[in-house]
DNA sequence: GTGCTTTACGAATACCGTAACGATC
DNA sequence: GATCGTTACGGTATTCGTAAAGCAC
């Protein structure tokens, strides 16, 4: 049976004539009277008496009347909820983002997001690239705030939204003993503390262009970590930007070169998914 | 939005694939895309994202999933009841009938279609066949047993079911007094005990044709109440055979003849309310 | 006459299938 | 290579409008 059908059928019972509804409709008369004559005839029955003054329902056709109704409920919920979703009435976007960003660039975002489209949720989860990108590939998240020491890889399809530079964090006396001249040549006895793998590997060939390979005393992924064990004298380290705007410990030294390189930031998603407008309208403020 | 889409979109999500949905549809993949092109294009969002291995809803897609599964569900159950309908499984019909056809042709025919199609229900209204027939035409019934004493009225769509004779119905002692060999201008003296409106011209038109003018002095539409009358001698009267049939008192004595006349009774429905399946089985009940 | 209905028929358009092509496992 | 997806394009079938006609108030 054809629901578009069942529609026009309800369209004529409401209207009480054929003719009315078509009028409604924007129809006329036949092209209604054609669609009754063929869903009459797949139902098996008459649904509707014709007579001069309009139709009169027979007993099945009240049956179909309710649950055309019905349907008609189903399909103007639907089309309220599809609006409500692309005017960003409603809606819900899952974010993957690693820590330093999660801590700095993505609450301004959701902040925005939220004072422009109070209904609209975020879901933050915080997780490392490689961990990020498999969740945009599972499906677990929509979008993914992820960076890269190098060029993106040619692979992946993103967008970038900005580089920040790397900066080289020692303790006080470090800074101190060198009169604040410090080379990364100058520290290549130094204990070192890195981070996640990429940042480690960033850390490791930033050296090797230096001349010598690290001594990998420390291993943490956390920006505040890290930095306590060089505030203490525990190590030195390289810490991109946004870690140390998130935060900054009041006794370490940070010093900025370009030889310590640079860390690219972007946003990956599962094609086509920034048609969804509260993805696309998260992707937006984070651009911004 | 296209309900037929909803449901297309729908088959998609369920099988997981493209593919796979056209295959249960009986279609080819492309025209399952397109409809889903369009209907993307008309809500204005990514309902689902492609990929090799299927495809996967998005948060919009999700919600319309549920709308469409609740319409489908309507359509569904639109067809079961309707199906129910078409094949006698359930139904009613609302029959109008003049008394003696309620007290003799009608049990029988209920009885009949109760024992084929136990949940059709029959709703009886007695009648006699002019409010019958304004009960047809207000829509409060769907059929009307009707009779008419002359030829059926030129303007009535009527489908005839049968004709019955008309008899002479007087006390014992009439009978008796004439040794059995009665006429009817023996009466001519008599009171006359008689119907309804159609009954009474009946009557009287028969007796026209026997030369007098017949004294009424009763006047009953109860075949009960008037061969009482007639059985105690208060007068005489012409009755259908169905009357007799639904009731005969004891003491009255009845006699057949040509002059006595005859009554055709029939069915009047709406134009078209035969094709619904109820009053069709009924029709054919009454008809047997 | 004015309103309701229907049928018949032609033309526009929607729709599905075929063919060709790209991407992923 | 198998399976997923898409676009382009053509023929068919649906579907709507026009025209003509039948009925009831």
């Amino acid at each position: 049976m054809d629901p578009r059908r069942l529609l026009i059928f309800r369209a004529v019972a409401r209207a009480g004539s054929i003719s009315a509804a078509a009028r409604e409709l924007g129809w006329t008369q036949p092209a209604v009277s054609q669609h009754l004559r063929t869903l009459e005839r797949s139902t098996g029955c008459a649904l509707l008496l014709r007579s001069a003054t309009g139709v009169q329902l027979t007993e099945p056709g009240r049956v179909l009347l309710s649950r055309a109704d019905a349907l008609a409920v189903q399909l103007h919920l639907a089309e309220e909820e599809l609006a409500d979703l692309t005017s960003l009435r409603r809606g819900r976007v899952r974010l993957a983002a690693y820590p330093s960003a999660a801590a700095t660039l993505v609450p301004r975002a959701v902040a925005g997001l939220r004072e422009r489209h109070p209904d609209v949720d975020v879901e933050l989860t915080e997780a490392e690239p490689p961990q990020a990108l498999a969740l945009v590939a599972a499906g677990d998240v929509d979008l993914a705030l992820v960076f890269s020491y190098d060029d993106p890889p040619a692979e992946l399809e993103w967008r970038p939204l900005g580089v920040e530079p790397v900066a080289l964090v020692v303790g006080g006396e470090h800074w101190a003993a060198t009169r604040g001249r410090l080379t990364l040549g100058d520290l290549a006895e130094e204990p070192w503390v890195v981070g996640c793998e990429r940042c480690r590997a960033h850390a490791v060939r930033v050296c090797a262009e230096a001349g010598f390979e690290p001594t990998v005393r420390h291993v943490s992924d956390d920006y505040v970590v890290v930095q306590n064990l060089v505030a203490v004298g525990l190590g030195v380290t390289l810490l991109p930007r946004s870690a140390l705007e998130a935060y900054r410990h009041p006794s370490v030294a940070v010093r900025d070169h370009p030889s310590y390189g640079t860390r690219r930031f972007g946003l990956v998603h599962r094609e086509g998914a920034d048609s969804v407008p509260a993805t696309a309208a998260l992707v937006r403020e984070l651009s911004a």
